[in-house]
DNA sequence: CCCCACTTTTTACATTTTTTTTACAACAGA
DNA sequence: TCTGTTGTAAAAAAAATGTAAAAAGTGGGG
């Protein structure tokens, strides 16, 4: 599966190139010329990495920068910095970047850098914990070796349990880290942990009161 | 528990630089002036972070990374290159690296992206008061070692025990912090102090007239 | 643009578990 | 002994969860 790269810059010539570059590479690229664009892509896909300029014409980079964070942990932010504006590099880090390029930047550092987080990522696409595993290219899911077929948000659920072995998840944790809601009064978790428990899954404990725990 | 960083670098100057500035940031900093001592080190503690110089008098810090990498794949490697050498950036990088910083670098960003790892490590808060050890990310209980199985506000109750040892803790006390009442008549609370004895807590006294403490 | 198949959320209600109240016995202290 | 306080079991109430089915949302193909 190609990895997924968005970014976001509203510089024609910059992500034009960056585009280029890194198509060459085998990797799949999509560009947004403002947060307003990107936010909405992101409603529908998870990138792998995002490239995030700062000042944008509709706001600022370091919001898209928590939204992603928000819904995504595990994307991969870079932030494209303006030489000399180092505030917003420590900014950006702070705020939970990965990473940083000064611009301009080459386009050799740039693609050493996405290869290196996608070595790393391939390196633990397999997730193992217990009796699943978990391919993250592939998506594809097996209990004790059989295949389970989960869709999109079992699939994200239950990943947020196997990264979290072991530690009491309230509600809203995973209402907000799945979901991305704020909060809620919902059913919307118990059906899909009815639904991981229908499939086989039978280590999802119910902490009453509280939330539910994913014992190894 | 402090997270322990290792720095290679021959320059004093610039390794007590670090030093000072990350131990002024609750980190346990332990610096090597050449790759001999520092492979040595390793081979009887892992660090959380590893910092590298690349030029080193007694080799390459890349060899290093290469053993650090073998050895223990976790460990968030830095890369220090000299400005200008971008190969070494990008050699770095393709050897597993998992960051790099150009030198000179502003010890504002470096401290900034080591506590950016640090802040996506996980650490376990554990509470641990007389013969009672509490897990408050898995919410775990054992007393004596055995586990116990509390219930949301029975644990709420002992961890406000556990917190306050040795005090009196009057009951409007605990009724306020532990349920957020006002105040009242009511045997609730005593029922509580009830269930936690039952499951074997005797150290939670009796103060007639005024309310509970728990000893020690 | 519409239809179909599929996924996700909401609704409504049953069920389970926890928490509080009640009622009364036992007890400490004056 | 008398009074107010605490201990405790059982009943009642409240809260949280499980689940099926309906409704709403999504995306692809024709």
């Amino acid at each position: 599966m190609k990895a997924i790269i968005y970014v976001l810059e509203d510089d024609k010539s910059i992500s034009g190139l960056i585009k280029v570059a890194l198509e060459l590479n085998g990797l799949t690229v999509k560009a947004f010329p403002a947060c307003k664009e990107f936010t909405e892509a992101l409603g529908e896909e998870r990138p792998d990495i995002a490239l995030l300029d700062i000042m944008l014409p509709d706001g600022s980079g370091l919001d898209v920068l928590k939204t992603i964070k928000s819904r995504y942990p595990d994307v991969w932010c870079i932030v494209l910095s303006a030489l000399g504006k180092e505030e917003d590099k420590v900014n950006g880090l702070n705020m939970g970047a990965d990473d940083y390029l000064t611009k301009p930047f080459s386009v050799l550092e740039l693609t050493a850098r996405i290869n290196s987080v996608l070595r790393r990522r391939t390196r633990k696409s397999l997730i193992v914990c217990g009796d699943i595993a978990m391919n993250e290219e592939t998506m594809e899911v097996t209990l004790k070796g059989k295949p389970l077929s989960l869709n999109r948000k079992e699939y994200e659920l239950l990943r947020f349990f196997v990264k979290n072995p072991g530690k009491v998840l309230t509600r809203d944790v995973l209402l907000t880290e799945v979901w991305g809601y704020e909060s809620g009064e919902t059913r919307t978790l118990d059906n899909h942990i009815a639904r991981l428990r229908k499939q086989g899954i039978d280590n999802v404990e119910t902490v009453f009161g509280v939330g539910y725990k994913f014992t190894v």
